[in-house]
DNA sequence: GCTAAATGTTGAT
DNA sequence: TCAACCTTTAGCT
């Protein structure tokens, strides 16, 4: 589940597992072998996470950058690594832990000079206690694209994907095809304190988990796994606050999924 | 068993 | 705006 508090999670059980260890690296696939045998027997120094970027940095060897895109996962454990399977781009092995690496977009060795490159194109990420929240407010308050387009874009933020995307707009009560420039200011500094605490509490379980206690009181039975939220992924099916049937469109390549009643056209907020 | 979709990004048109 | 890429899984047959 690659949003950023995913990566965030993964960066922390990173630095637990592997800072100060000696790593034994390998590509059982092949396609990194070359990046492997680069960072094989060096000691990791440590590990952190800029929005859904990945950073494993080594003592005498380039920084190992991962961005496990829609499908990358990352696997961990401790004690003896499971039989390899499947598509095994990365494994990295100590006397204690490893971790696999499957189906990501990116693995690669990066220069500190690239690392710093990277980073400064990407926007303020919510889980980052040095981020800005002002540079992403230059960014949407001046801007003619929607709302639901600025916050998918990392250039603007940095760690939201399209779970949160539609989450924060219906927690809000934004209409996603407002333009930013439309957004109050005050709407803004509130959605970007929730996106904190959401994605915080996302780090610690693992999840996204985005209905109020209130609003949970409505739903009868357990969440499902697939509509733990209040839209995404619940066109058709009735608003858990006010019944109206969920809508989807795509909105830059990505399905987007609110609630016509609750996020009427031009509703900026409350 | 097959197909489509998925929490993402890049590069070509 | 669209296809390509990386892999697994859910929902069909």
């Amino acid at each position: 589940m690659p949003e950023g508090h995913t990566i965030h999670r993964l960066a922390n059980l990173q630095k637990k597992l592997f800072a100060g260890r000696v790593v034994a690296a390998s590509s059982p696939q092949g396609r990194f072998s070359e990046g492997a045998a680069l960072i094989d027997a060096h000691v990791v120094r440590t590990a952190e996470a800029v929005g859904k970027h990945l950073f494993q940095h080594y003592r005498g060897a380039p920084t190992l950058h991962i961005h496990l895109g829609l499908f990358g996962k990352v696997a961990t454990g401790v004690g003896e690594p499971p039989v390899p399977w499947g598509a095994l781009r990365l494994r990295l092995v100590t006397d204690e832990a490893w971790l696999d690496l499957r189906g990501a977009t990116t693995c690669e060795l990066l220069e500190p000079y690239e690392v710093a490159a990277l980073i400064a194109r990407l926007g303020p990420d919510p889980l980052r206690s040095d981020a800005d929240p002002v540079r992403a407010w230059q960014r949407i308050g001046r801007s003619p694209t929607e709302v639901g387009a600025l916050l998918m874009d990392q250039k603007v933020l940095a760690g939201i994907g399209n779970v949160y995307r539609a989450e924060i707009l219906y927690r809000h009560r934004v209409d996603p095809f407002l333009p930013g420039r439309q957004l109050p200011e005050e709407v803004w500094v509130q959605m970007w304190a929730d996106l904190v605490t959401l994605m915080r509490s996302g780090v610690r379980t693992g999840r996204i988990e985005t209905v109020r206690a209130e609003d949970r009181a409505r739903v009868r039975g357990p969440l499902q796994r697939s509509e733990a939220g209040y839209v995404y992924r619940r066109q058709g099916q009735p608003c858990r606050v006010c019944g109206t049937e969920i809508r989807t469109e795509v909105l830059v390549g990505r399905n987007l999924f609110w609630c016509p009643h609750c996020q009427p056209p031009g509703a900026r907020g409350c």
